[in-house]
DNA sequence: GTATAATCCTACTAAATCTATAGGAATAAA
DNA sequence: TTTATTCCTATAGATTTAGTAGGATTATAC
């Protein structure tokens, strides 16, 4: 399951593309639009500034910002930095790889093998999909 | 991701679809093979008891055993049952499905659409692929 | 029948994760 | 100088996960 923190990410992200233009958006106004805590979504938007997605401005008519453009940033991103790992288990995860410590052969493992084709497929569409496909 | 509860079921089944004959083991001969914690098996084993998984002999030389040919159980079952829903949102979920409470509408939801289209890929992947295919 | 060895069942606990919240510091505009 | 914003760290409450405890029940073997 999506931990509200990556769905609340999402919107906001949505919301921020969907603007004409790059003005900064205050927090506040995302929060009651998406329906949002006001403090957890500042903890979220830090992070994804922190993290290259977005700039920001401070001190009065400061707020939030897209870096770049939506079509550039894709859903493989977002997720990654939000949610972690794409993969079901660490054993299949490209970018939070771990072995598991109850199996003793991954080529041989039933649950790797399932898990693996549902995190290509996963994959392929969250790479095929970007910010702006979102914000139609 | 995946949890252990889920990832120990699938092991512990595949476990069982690969013997040859039908004959109840042990949980501790299972929980020994595939490195799991005893009784945390014995509760997994226990709700796929209750659900029509497996049968169960009880006493001596009792044990746990298939109740299906393992071509006839889907991914899906196993996995609804142990770790709930396939969909990343409760709003796209077929068998647990539930309203978000800060979306006003669904068909405009950006995270609702893809996540329906990952919902119907995994699904398919799930429905696709029974015990058999795992114990290979 | 009696000892033994398995499942059955309920309850509980410890740890981790998630979902926020608090409160002030830093900053920039009016 | 006032005001309104982001920035930052810490913390707290709720929920979920993972695992444990301990005895009741049941069936086999001697």
């Amino acid at each position: 399951m999506l931990s509200k923190k990556t769905k609340y990410g999402i919107k906001a992200l949505v919301y921020l593309a969907r603007q004409e233009n790059r003005n900064p958006v205050q927090i506040s106004v995302i929060s009651k639009s998406e329906n949002i805590s006001r403090k957890f979504l500042e903890s979220i938007l830090l992070t994804l500034r922190k993290n290259g997605i977005l700039g920001s401005k401070k001190g009065k008519t400061g707020g939030y910002y897209l870096l770049k453009d939506p079509k550039e940033i894709p859903m493989t991103s977002i997720m990654r930095l939000l949610e972690g790992p794409i993969a079901m288990v660490p054993c299949v995860s490209l970018n939070f790889y771990e072995k598991c410590d109850d199996c003793p052969d991954e080529n041989t493992c039933a649950v790797h093998n399932v898990m693996l084709k549902v995190r290509d497929n996963t994959l392929e569409i969250f790479r095929n999909t970007t910010l702006a496909d979102l914000s139609i």
